[in-house]
DNA sequence: TTGCTATATTTAAATATAATTATATAATAG
DNA sequence: CTATTATATAATTATATTTAAATATAGCAA
């Protein structure tokens, strides 16, 4: 139980995953339009998603070629939601949300 | 400030640390009543609570030889404390706290 | 002063993490 | 079937973290 903890913080303790939350707070994302944002490489980006899902802070839902991925919705992921509420005034994070507004999946994937 | 929220998580992606954490949300400790529970090394135990005092968790009071160490109170580390709560079912947990209310560090100090 | 004690810092070794490149998988189009 | 596309995994390297042993600092007592 203890380690469950550990893995959920270890998983909010690095940057651009703390990036990725926000922005899939704000919506549903697949990993090219991810990628895109970040600016790291695809299998980078896969990798945080991962970590992200194992520590039980999102989901993934698969759609032919695409992965979306998604918040996992529960009690203990609300409060670090929650916690995660003053990032919102952090010049990089809301760069980052103003970027997820104007792009898409079907432009972001043919670059 | 997202590099604050890295190191907050940082720090409380270590068990030893969230171990420490729920102690101190019980009382305030000197150093060596927290190395006799954890049983690690005087350095170990020292290095943890740096990282846990940068974090923005801890703030520490030195009286004579003995440094007290206390959960810092605001805003922010109550939601982290409150997304802690559910660990008190942790066995590992549950043995520590019980061991933190039969000691003291007259009585630790001279193992 | 010297000696003792509680804590902090330094150093070094072992392990873990984050990044990229290369490769693999899986779904779709032709 | 082959080719293409979105994502995942593997291998590698660079960096960060964790730990204990050794050493340093700081306060008290004789």
């Amino acid at each position: 139980m203890i380690a469950q903890y550990e893995k959920l913080f270890k998983a909010l303790g690095d940057k651009s995953r703390l990036r990725i939350l926000k922005m899939l707070e704000l919506r549903p994302m697949c990993v090219c339009e991810i990628r895109y944002i970040l600016k790291l490489s695809q299998p980078t980006v896969s990798g945080h998603l991962k970590i992200l899902k194992e520590a039980g802070l999102v989901k993934d839902k698969k759609n032919g070629l695409w992965v979306t991925y998604s918040i996992k919705k529960d009690r203990l992921n609300n409060g670090v939601l929650n916690i995660l509420k003053n990032l919102e005034k952090d010049s990089q994070i809301r760069k980052d949300l103003k970027l997820v507004e104007s792009i898409s999946r079907e432009i972001v994937s043919r670059l």
